[in-house]
DNA sequence: GATGAATGAGCATTCATTCAT
DNA sequence: GATGAATGAATGCTCATTCAT
């Protein structure tokens, strides 16, 4: 018990440089891409040496795809999230949309995981794959679950984008994207966006007569 | 005729070579990102030697700078047709899509070289800036003066995302990076898509009593 | 001994590979100076690899530097000599010279020193301003000293070269060029040059009527 | 005839042409050393390009070689020169070195060639040969030829350095070589060198009783 | 004679990886 | 566990040399 209390410091440290390391590597991978990162970087930011990494982590390949799942948060909870909405379908659709906002555009890790996906896909096939698989996916199922449920209740039309969930979401995207290129040097309003968005595929751009859809 | 036989063999093989290159370039970066990229790899693409690359471009960072030039089309021609749209505003902003489509989701030298200004931003930030204002400023007005003059027509409703247009468009860059991911693993019905999209931009998702908006 | 015990091998190896490299470096920039030489043949010297000479140092210009400093003797010592030199001044000027002799033409190291000056000058211009600082500067003055205190004793005439020593002193020059182009294949008789040289100096050629001078 | 004189500027030219060349290339190597200059920066000096070079001549190698033969004026023109001085052996010798200055110290191509000989004489063994055989075993004859002539006159004592006058003329050499390393940054008065330099040779620096020797 | 496109050997430098301490 | 000296393969870039035009 007492060597343990000894340890306890050290100890703890131990355990966690795994994961320090792998944050590190994160932000060092990010700011200059794979190939460019040197493991001495990523120690250097840690505050140990090359060897430390290697004892941790078998090549730097292996350290990039490690990195890649610490930062992966898979969809799941967005999915579980969207289960648990209340208030009419319109509403709903809301909700879920503010998640992918608060996930896809501002959450640094998504957004940041994502351009790896674009930068290194082609170095890390399983990475890419994964991400289709733990995202993508539930993602669109998660989407065309509120809108087919939207329509059976009557409150969506059966609009085409019922089966293409992207074609409504998609717009997303686009702002993250953004962000990526010039998150720094031309911010965007993000409410605002995230607002004409949704008024936008839920109203239509069409004005109505009679019923203002505005 | 005549000019041909002046210039001879050796002088059209010059006159193409910088053209030869700066696609085997693209080919490459494409493949294998910038810093990847040997510049030994581009020469056995155009099936020269190493230093035939360095005749023509001083340096491989010019090599890919030029090579981005070579494979930007600027927005104009799309600003341009987009003025020229005729039909119903719902008709032009249908027709303005579709040209967005086939140049964003379908051309595959602008999704690349959205890309590369995702992945090589970085180290390139002057690539970053061009495509900035000779692509996404123009493409925003375009997208804004339909819409304006959608309104002031009477044809569309004064909707929020008239002010930020990406919100309406903006799905087109999910299924573009959709394409850059899974291009060749997931094939995308790009056709199906777009008319999702534009459906639900023009109508909502809400059902209307009365007039059903589909 | 402890001492040595706790260096450890390794300690030791490390301790000392600069001064390996250094000394390597020496020889392999004489052999084919500054351009020819690579940065492999060094290596080679010491019988290590490339790696290992960039580990110790930056770039093959800092090692030529670094080189250039490490055989660099500066002249304070025979400054400091000419201040405690016994005798009549005529004895003063001899041992001066004499010192010189050791240094500039015999002493390998300083022989190589000038002419790395000479040769890399214009690629290390800071070589050539060290040099002047630490050698030249100092070694005239040392020779004024002497002369002008020996005139002052009434030993040695007001002559011009009192104010410009290196007229009396500088066939050591010719004497270190000739070593520096044919030391290996022309042997010189440095012993009777330097004999001829202090006796010219002190009694001139022209015969005197009365007292031989000789 | 015509067709001579039509030619004629032409034909001239074409003569020049390799002297043109090789005086461009004593400049660039002056510059930069044999191994830093580059064949195209010869020929841009001239205004055409490589392979015009590589038609006059075969190799880089032989192009420096060529171009040192070009700036050799061997010693002949001196020793002869030194053969015909009147006036006392003072005299003699007194113009003797007089002309030694204005080759060795003042005269730009002598001086550089002097360099080429210490920097490049490992590459070029034969250089530094020719240079031995043209140059220093002539001077030196010349220069004890004469000073063997005064003492046979009775006008110089019987020295050490007759028989090694490079112990009498060898200052010569140090302000050669302060020209080489400073020419440009600190100036030399060589005016005054040379008259402290004959100065002393000839009356030595001790003074004697009676005749001042000054 | 002159050009300049093309070659390819050569070299400085970097960096993932290893391993003795 | 951690270090860091050492390795060596890899790569950007240079430049002497060639040769078809």
């Amino acid at each position: 018990m007492s060597t343990e209390k000894q340890l306890g410091q050290r100890a703890q440290r131990k355990a966690q440089r795994p994961q320090e390391i792998l944050e590190a590597a994160f932000e060092e991978f990010v700011e200059r891409g794979y190939v460019a990162t040197r493991v001495e970087d990523v120690a250097s930011r840690v505050g140990v040496t090359k060897g430390t990494i290697y004892f941790y982590f078998e090549t730097k390949e292996r350290l990039f795809e490690e990195m890649i799942r610490h930062i992966s948060v898979p969809f799941a909870d967005i999915s579980a999230n969207a289960k648990n909405l209340s208030g009419s379908y319109s509403e709903k659709i809301r909700m879920f949309i503010r998640l992918l906002y608060d996930r896809i555009v501002m959450d640094r890790n998504t957004r940041e995981l994502l351009r790896f996906v674009l930068t290194e896909g082609s170095r890390f096939p399983q990475v890419v794959d994964r991400h289709h698989e733990e995202f993508i996916v539930p993602f669109k199922k998660a989407a065309r679950d509120i809108l087919e449920a939207g329509v059976a209740a009557g409150e969506f039309r059966n609009a085409l984008a019922v089966k293409i969930p992207d074609a409504a979401i998609g717009a997303t995207m686009m702002l993250s994207v953004w962000q990526m290129l010039f998150a720094d040097r031309k911010p965007q309003d993000v409410e605002a966006f995230f607002e004409a968005h949704v008024d936008v595929i839920l109203h239509g751009l069409i004005a109505k007569d009679g019923a203002d859809c505005e």
